[in-house]
DNA sequence: GATGAATGAGTATTCATTCAT
DNA sequence: CATGAATGAATACTCATTCAT
């Protein structure tokens, strides 16, 4: 797994997203990679070890970007609610921009906890707290009722916004805006836990 | 080529449930779930005409329990915010007294509806639409808002639900206690959707 | 690695023997081997594990066999000389009848060491031990001379015919007869120890 | 291709003896032998067109050298006894001294007539014709009984000598030391000719 | 000449599915 | 109906060899 060429690794990724996305991993030929990528079935060999390790590299390159992206846009609230609600919208809005991502993310992320024993998906941990962050400080500052526990309530709002994106992935078209959707989810949410 | 009815079906379906829970549906042989099932391998033939079959009669079956179950739960409440409750609380006491059942519509159904193109999850949009009945109700007789949409309402309500599942269904060690977390999570929902 | 048919295990050894004398062992291909047997592929692996147990049940096999046949030859002399001779003899005779066997004896025993690193070969031992016995139950008689030490004494006998094979083996047309290169050898052998 | 006289080209004999003896030919990496020799693996192919001719070009080399060496060896002693004595004693020495070589040679050599179909090794012809001449010498000059037939015979004496390498080669510890082992099997095989 | 990244042909092994008993 | 031995299509991965730099 040298990487001397970041260039063609990222290419593999990109064409694994694809690919992955479309057929699920298991499903997913290293051969139809390989031809995406528009590279030889073995050169997939020089950048990953594994099959398995497309993916984990994919999970760790996607959220590393969605984790990045989504600091920037909460740090430009300081508001609790504004964030939750810039959260919702950002989110839902990667999804739709992101479909291939979003699916792999949604389907194979499950999954992989499976057939991925050792690793740990600390990036989705981090994403998550980003919520449980946003919770704790309102509850400091006295905005969010202080029986609320952190750890149910940031799941139960990315579980909202997460159940709404599968349905977005698995649907053939989109009902609902992404606006609406995400005023609408982070709103029950506020009212919910607000003092 | 499926005999319902018989014993063995749902012997088989026993079998495979605890299997693919183990091993995701990928991993799992069918040779496995003849042997747990303490059947030869092609005697699943008689019943299912291929793997993936077991996993689409699987989730009917799962899912018909599911659904029947919720019912009568619901049923025996008729104020709509006791009934979101009460849905709370079964669906994850469900959760926590079938790990094996629920590690499979956790990780499985997600990748299913990559394999099995033509199946389509009408019992799991049933389950969906009771929380969208009992929202309906409750903005019928004005205790829900008129603003709220159904159709993402309950998603954002089974969401919330459904990721502290997987938390529960990945994690070694259970945290929070299944009553908590009904509480809370039904708590935000209600608080947050009530006129 | 089930043995509910012996047959066709057997079947499989003696294709395989075929094939790894024809092509060996490292460019014999298991499909190869699979079609001289007359079956397909993958029974192969019902029998065997990998490649390498066809590989260590033939040495096994042709080995016993082997043993068992020179152990009788040998019972039928009383005297170690006459035994000398009878193994020396047989010894050739068996390499001139199963050019086949003879072949991946000599060619692929020499590297199966290195492969097979806890493959210890128990049987070519005992083979040779039929020499060292006869060495030392000579010297108890008094027929071969105390300074003989059999642990090098058998290697130099099974050695020169061993070499003989080998020539055999390698070479299109076969030069001197199986009698006089093993009246030769023995005589050489017996000439040399004798008190 | 090949430039015979380059510094190179011995380097990667030298680096191939060492790896093809620890790991066989065929398990053996071209990468691996380059990255012993300090080079790149291009490098190798600009002084051999093939894997296989390393091997070839390993053998001609060794076997120059023994052969040269041996020759030397005979030509110090008049008597055919004594230079079969001091060619069993140089033989085993020679392996002792160079286990590596003597590896390959046991093990690989074997082998190699099934992948170099054209490969003559003329080199191993004229080690054993070494001992061909000192047996046609001694029946020469009354010391040899004319019974013996040399081709016979000098593949008797070097198939001693050889398995007693093999022995060597293969055991973890060496049991008997070279002067023990050179002047029994040398002995026995005096004994055994001489008139 | 030297490099080493890229190539892609080659193959052992797996396992869902079949079907003769 | 039940069996389980046999099938053979399918595919991840390896590594000798090439060739642009």
């Amino acid at each position: 797994m040298r990487h001397k060429n970041n260039e063609k690794s990222r290419k593999i990724i990109a064409a694994a997203t694809k690919i992955f996305a479309k057929k699920g991993f298991y499903k997913a030929k290293v051969s139809e990679i390989a031809q995406e990528a528009g590279i030889a079935d073995g050169t997939i060999y020089i950048y990953f070890k594994h099959k398995d390790d497309i993916l984990i590299a994919l999970f760790e390159e996607k959220m590393r970007e969605v984790l990045d992206n989504m600091k920037k846009q909460i740090s430009l609230e300081s508001d609790p609610f504004a964030k939750i609600e810039r959260f919702a919208y950002f989110h839902l809005k990667l999804i739709e921009d992101n479909k291939d991502m979003a699916e792999i993310i949604q389907v194979e992320l499950r999954q992989s906890s499976k057939f991925m024993k050792n690793y740990q998906n600390k990036k989705f941990a981090q994403y998550l707290d980003l919520i449980g962050d946003i919770i704790q400080e309102g509850k400091e500052k006295g905005l969010i009722s202080q029986d609320i526990i952190p750890g149910i309530a940031k799941r139960a709002f990315f579980g909202a916004l997460d159940e709404m994106s599968r349905f977005w992935v698995l649907s053939k078209r989109r009902k609902y805006d992404v606006e609406t959707a995400a005023r609408q989810i982070s709103s029950y949410f506020i009212n919910g836990i607000k003092n």
